[in-house]
DNA sequence: AAGTTAATGTTGCAATTGCAACAAATTAAA
DNA sequence: TTTAATTTGTTGCAATTGCAACATTAACTT
């Protein structure tokens, strides 16, 4: 996997940070870090961390638009955080670098091989970003909450290349992430308990289906 | 608008090409060009014409992924197109310049500012293509019809800074793309009409709300 | 360990939606 | 211009979902 600072040594890398005039920022848990992220056309890189960026609306409907961790991007173009309906919040104790995003476009430094390494690693991960949207795509677009659910198995375990699946967030958040409501899909999950689907136990989840097979339709 | 060869001139443009070997090739209308994608890993940029990306599955439920037009660019990577459910076909006669995404990376010319400015370009068109999806999920997140109608009316007004929209596909290929049932949002449609919210004539559409009063939430 | 808070599970019910089947209108083709 | 094909509009009905309200369990706090 591609990190923003693959194939680039500490040296250059400390040298690339100065010339890029990054800032270095330290968060604890569960602390807003939208204002540090609004002001400006920033890059975040996360170093060690985890953070989530969600959006309630009017409504008071929550919704998690992208869940980040250790050398994953973000960025107000990136992410579209420009309205105030997004929060992005630390989950654990986080270092982030910001970079503004200007100074990554007309840096000076664009004839040293680190720069040019610099802008291939944050091209493929920002491909990679775009991947997971196409399937979060894929999610949404089913029709119901039993076939949003699936998908969503299906890409977990297809990446695991396992059929346990370990949830990265709880129920609550899953509920978010799939954009249903939380009850219905509990009530969508025993159904699928029941009929022999999947088993749950905590955050772990076992597939008794084939995937591949296409029998888990009907 | 950056496109893919914004501020290369001519002659770099076609220097460039050659170096990353690239093949132009001219479809049909109403072509499936999927074969020519999934083969190898590459990027493709559409000179003249105009491609939709879509995905049918097992049910026959079909959803528009993507719609590509002139300057816009997709790739087996960008548009996680391998899985053969994807369907990518011309709407009218297309030139597409096809590249392979690893000579990209691992092109000799780096240090050449045309490259370095290709690169740039690549990295703002697919940036700008993340935010694409990002209000495709934001739409697709919306619990109900009427939400996710009035989510893409606003998007769409907003950028064009307009009450007035012009719908750029069909109400076959809208319900696709909102990824509901095409009856039950012509339903909605018309009971968004009745209660004068909007206007329709063909597919031009007349917002007669104030998009930023939020009053048309209930 | 007891108390508090948060997460998960459950259910009835009304609202919304998908589906199917068809009518009307529009567009393309012959 | 007539015919054919496609798109749009309409509606009843069953299935699915969101919502609300509450019970149970798990996870923190002190």
């Amino acid at each position: 996997m591609t990190t923003i600072f693959s194939q680039i040594n500490d040296k250059e890398k400390q040298k690339l940070l100065k010339y890029l005039e990054s800032n270095t920022a330290k968060f604890n848990s569960n602390t807003s870090i939208s204002s540090f992220v609004k002001s400006n056309n920033v890059i975040g890189i996360i170093m060690d961390g985890y953070i989530q960026i969600a959006k309630t609306d009017y409504k008071g409907n929550r919704v998690i638009i992208e869940e980040l961790e250790e050398n994953e991007v973000f960025g107000t173009m990136i992410s579209s955080l420009k309205s105030n309906e997004y929060e992005i919040i630390t989950k654990e104790e986080t270092e982030i670098i910001f970079i503004d995003y200007d100074r990554i476009i007309h840096c000076e430094q664009t004839n040293k091989e680190y720069y040019q390494q610099f802008i291939r690693n944050l091209l493929a991960i920002i491909i990679s970003k775009i991947q997971e949207k196409n399937e979060r795509i894929e999610i949404l677009t089913q029709k119901t909450i039993r076939n949003k659910l699936l998908e969503y198995f299906n890409i977990v375990s297809k990446k695991k290349g396992s059929k346990y699946i370990y949830l990265p967030f709880n129920f609550i958040d899953l509920a978010d992430y799939l954009a249903v409501d939380r009850s219905a899909m509990s009530r969508e999950l025993k159904y699928l308990k029941e009929e022999g689907f999947i088993e749950i136990k905590g955050k772990k989840i076992t597939l008794l289906y084939d995937r591949d097979s296409s029998i888990y339709i009907y």
